[in-house]
DNA sequence: TGCGTCATTATGTCTAGACATAATATGAGG
DNA sequence: CCTCATATTATGTCTAGACATAATGACGCA
């Protein structure tokens, strides 16, 4: 720890990161205030905001104004994904892409704008390896409605077309509803607790119920493993269901509309 | 455009990421250079500085010493994705969870460390909806041996165990392997091309072949929908595959050893 | 007990200026 | 046409200081 690194801010960002990292400092722990660790490494306590900055966008820290900075609890679960372009992935391997479309179907929704529904077969080296089923929002895309999917697949034709589509995509895994990005335990404010939950200057009792009432419906058991939803902004213009199944054993069946 | 926010950053970045998101700004559009930037909205430089620096961590835009700021190219797709703790979005949604193990396996591996692999069924309301078959390394979690997988998940052991499990998983397509987080059309420097590519400054022709020869390997039809793999820093501790499809139709064919 | 006020504290942000650094353009010399 | 050295440019980072702001505890009054 403590080891050379190019620049300051970044010698304490990575000092930091490590000691959260290695479980030395956990979930909640307070981290020194900013002007003793721009005292211990010798800079200027800007220069220890920036390196706190970037571990709290990395979701390492948590910091709060009087309160201080503390070890992040980690989220639930998170995971970044990549899902690359399959016809440059295919071509990086040396074996040739080929897209093949089955259907394409306007759908006319009452009280709702027109979608696109696509469905085809993505082909590496001649041999089927993943469904995909599209729906384009028309209202978001009207693009979309000129463009020949039988042609060029879908994914393809929405990143060249669509400025950062891919700016803040939301996925869900089959049947399951997108989970909140970010949950954790919620505790009614006790005082002595470890400062981890913003505390109101509410000395009355304000009465919080622990939870809502959960919406009891029966969960859709999954038959899709994935589906993800592409979204520039905030609107959703296109709707993703992909199977990278054996295509063989899943094909008819589960294709559907 | 440029309306009220409550600092000067947070404007300029905002003002900045609306017009890459609109599209006015294309990509590889240069964009001013910092002190015109500064002059146009009265702050100081290291404030727009500080604004293009999000812009960067965002993707957005890259910036090159000499050369400039510009809008980034978006990458090819790439997608956040939130893979809850099973138990908790179950308990939320009102329904039982339960974990059933199928099967613990220890393997010894020739020459690597040993794995263990835990097979399971996940349940809500009695009924399955996942599969899971989980590699763990022991090199990386010995105390993985001495845990209970036939009580808890092996999801919920390693998030209560591992510090910051979730720092940065890695997750790939059935049978696909992971992408390069980013890729891009790479041109032989010519000299009025946009800067968007680095250009040394060779005036002789440093010849670089177009392209390295690919391995040319089979690619495995994928038979399952997603894998995962938990990475704290660099090291894979655990591997995890997840079938989220109707349990009834793939159980007994797909999980063989 | 309950409520408002005030001082304290640690973060949040900005500024003006400085120096470092990488990428590039230019020119000298072969 | 090539190579090397040099100047230029725009970003990268830091500093010291300043003021703003949110959260909180302490205090006094009803």
């Amino acid at each position: 720890m403590t080891r050379a690194a190019p620049n300051p801010a970044r010698r304490i960002r990575e000092d930091i990161e490590a000691r959260i990292r290695s479980g030395e400092w956990k979930p909640g722990t307070r981290i020194p205030i900013e002007q003793e660790l721009a005292a211990r490494y010798g800079c200027a306590r800007a220069t220890v905001s920036k390196a706190l900055g970037e571990l709290v966008a990395a979701g390492l820290v948590e910091r709060r104004r009087k309160a201080g900075s503390f070890v992040a609890h980690p989220p639930v679960h998170s995971a970044v994904m990549t899902v690359p372009d399959l016809a440059e992935l295919i071509a990086a391997r040396g074996e040739t892409y080929r897209w093949e479309a089955r259907a394409i179907v306007r759908r006319k929704n009452v009280g709702e704008a027109d979608t696109l529904q696509i469905d085809g077969i993505h082909f590496a080296a001649d041999e089927p390896f993943a469904l995909e089923r599209r729906t384009i929002e028309l209202a978001e895309v009207p693009a979309a409605a000129e463009a020949d999917f039988a042609v060029e697949a879908p994914g393809t034709w929405l990143l060249a077309h669509i400025p950062w589509t891919s700016g803040r995509p939301v996925v869900g895994g089959g049947g399951l509803p997108p989970a909140p990005p970010r949950h954790r335990a919620r505790r009614p404010a006790r005082h002595a607790c470890p400062p981890a939950f913003p505390r109101r200057s509410i000395r009355s009792g304000g009465r919080v119920s622990g939870r809502d009432a959960p919406a009891r419906r029966r969960m859709n058991s999954a038959r899709y493993p994935w589906t993800f939803a592409l979204c520039p902004a905030e609107r959703c213009i296109s709707h993703l269901l992909m199977l990278y199944c054996d295509i063989n054993t899943v094909a008819e069946h589960d294709l559907v509309p």
